[in-house]
DNA sequence: AGAGCGTGGGAAATCGTTCTCCGAAGGGCC
DNA sequence: GGCCCTTCGGAGAACGATTTCCCACGCTCT
């Protein structure tokens, strides 16, 4: 019961650890005779090998520390699963830490994950200012992998969806349905993707109208801001409504529908990141879905090529840029 | 930039390697002097503890492995979320491996993460029996506590929601409102929380309807069942569905919208868990909250007297069920 | 004064791998 | 036959912390 190490499996076969090393690790060609003992010897003793000094010897933990702002925002959990299932594909184990949006709690783990020995690092950072000096320190002792949210150019590699495409395809839906007077409902955050959905909607909208572009009402991601700003807008009546994200725009369909509004015939309703409760709305959202299997690929691959780089700052950071795809359903 | 070691600031310091181990763990007491020089040694050097080699050392990595069914859940990402704090509070780290719905894939999970050295083990059984063998032979190894999903008898330490407990409070909730004829929808799986749920609806329901306890049907946790069970059980007018959980009762309550019937005033529809957008489904959903919260501090706790067991198997396993509250809000 | 004890500190073993040297044996080539 | 090259295997040094001995010193008690 007690752990079989090398040394039990070198003793019961009759030769030195090291050879038994190298026959289980296929580090070098040992003799056909020799291999067969020790595998025999292994498998009957049970031999499992101990990860930790492995780690020790090898320096690699063939651990990947995951630091994200709020496990419970909806979109995360798909995008976590995902990531897990790459790398764990990669031969590599998560370390998963939720750091409740706090960008000191959140510098805070990624240096307990640094103390811990990981060999790399995704993180969805909170802000886009305040995580950047955390990540920077970070991404100068283990290749850093920035995932579905920015921090500035040049920290580290990065992969997220193309929120202006996104919007673009947003705003040619309803430009072709013959929506002239939208709003956009968006976050006042400093998160990059509050940032780019706005700059996007801004940049396309005057192709409906002149005037839209203006057209801007800023809150936070959530249902509460969504029902909020329906109450400010309203009054204008719009024929689009275009939220920053789903939790926004499940909550603008609420007070909507409160108020008596024809979701889609008066208004449409238009959100963000597709996360699962999007098509139970009622009626079903209209949305643009992020390609959640891609990004956690495209970011475990970055991972895999910068892993074996001992000295980070390799060549520049790297940006991938993945098409989303409007799922249009019953609200606009 | 190189790591620095205990070795390094023995050298700066002018001791040894054990003395500056026995500062900086505080393991032994030091002379006053020798122990601030030290000190600063090592915060001018900025040292920083190994903490694999530690691990190997104390054969302890100060790890935890949580393997659940499916993150994607909705009712699981806050239950992670408190269950990450309160770990992280006890200073351990969490690794992650969601192992999708599959008993084998969660067999392989625990067994690589027991590879890994970690210290213990939170599980959420993806299935009552077809679970138990690895989780049996997990807890032989380390500390195992199965949170919200059980394992049969005497498995594992066990942490969840008294679900009969939180059957009943839905059923004398519907018996004061004058409910009479009450149907169940149910899932027909083998996790423990499907069948409690079930049979505490059976054992209760008679107090409204000696009828009632039969009025059961059973298909998986889903919103897609929910909308077919509604089919199925609309014929005969039921003036409450209660279902096994929210994702059931979801569908249920699109299904009633679709076919015109007034919730709540024809029809209860009554969840269970309170995921999160059981306040966002139109009417709210009235369910059964669960201590999600308390749930994740129980299960810390178990897990904290349980370590420094290097044998577990001492003392019979512990089950704690914990007292779930209902939220009455529009739908019934 | 000598035995006994408590305290502060160092040397070295240890945890379980990996990996670098080395040496021995065997084979081909001139 | 001597030389070199390849192949196979072992001894032992890392990896970086913890921990067990053990020693030296100074004090107290008899």
């Amino acid at each position: 019961m007690a752990e079989v190490t090398l040394k039990d499996v070198a003793r019961a076969s009759g030769c030195s650890v090291a050879t038994v090393s190298r026959v289980l690790a296929g580090t070098r060609p040992v003799g056909a005779e020799t291999a067969r003992t020790v595998r025999e010897a292994a498998t009957r003793l049970g031999y499992r090998p101990n990860h930790v000094a492995r780690a020790l010897r090898r320096r690699a933990t063939g651990t990947v520390g995951l630091v994200l702002p709020q496990i419970t925002n909806p979109f995360f959990p798909a995008l976590v699963r995902e990531l897990e299932h790459a790398l764990h594909a990669a031969g590599r184990a998560v370390l998963l830490a939720d750091c409740d949006d706090d960008p000191a709690t959140e510098a805070a783990r990624i240096a307990e994950f640094l103390d811990r020995q990981v060999d790399a690092l995704v993180l969805i950072p909170v802000d886009e200012r305040l995580s950047r000096e955390a990540v920077a320190d970070a991404a100068r002792r283990v290749p850093v992998v920035l995932l579905d949210r920015g921090c500035g150019p040049g920290v580290a590699d990065s992969v997220a969806v193309d929120n202006a495409a996104g919007m673009a395809l947003v705003l040619d839906h309803l430009a072709a349905a013959g929506r002239r007077r939208p709003w956009f409902v968006g976050a006042a955050g400093t998160t990059s993707t509050a940032a780019e959905r706005r700059a996007a909607y801004e940049a396309g909208a005057a192709v409906l109208d002149p005037q839209a572009p203006g057209r801007v009402e800023l809150g936070d991601f959530s249902v509460a801001w969504g029902r909020e700003a329906v109450d400010r807008i309203w009054p204008s009546r719009p024929d689009a409504i275009v939220c920053a994200n789903d939790l926004i725009a499940v909550g603008a369909l609420q007070r909507l529908r409160q108020l008596g509004a024809e979701v889609p015939a008066e208004v449409a309703v238009i959100g963000f990141d597709d996360v699962p409760f999007a098509g139970l709305a009622d009626p079903a959202l209209t949305t643009v879905r992020q390609p959640v299997g891609e990004l956690a690929a495209e970011a475990a691959r970055l991972l895999g090529e910068r892993s074996g780089d001992r000295t980070p700052d390799v060549g520049p950071s790297r940006t991938v840029r993945l098409t989303p795809e409007l799922l249009v359903r019953a609200s606009g």
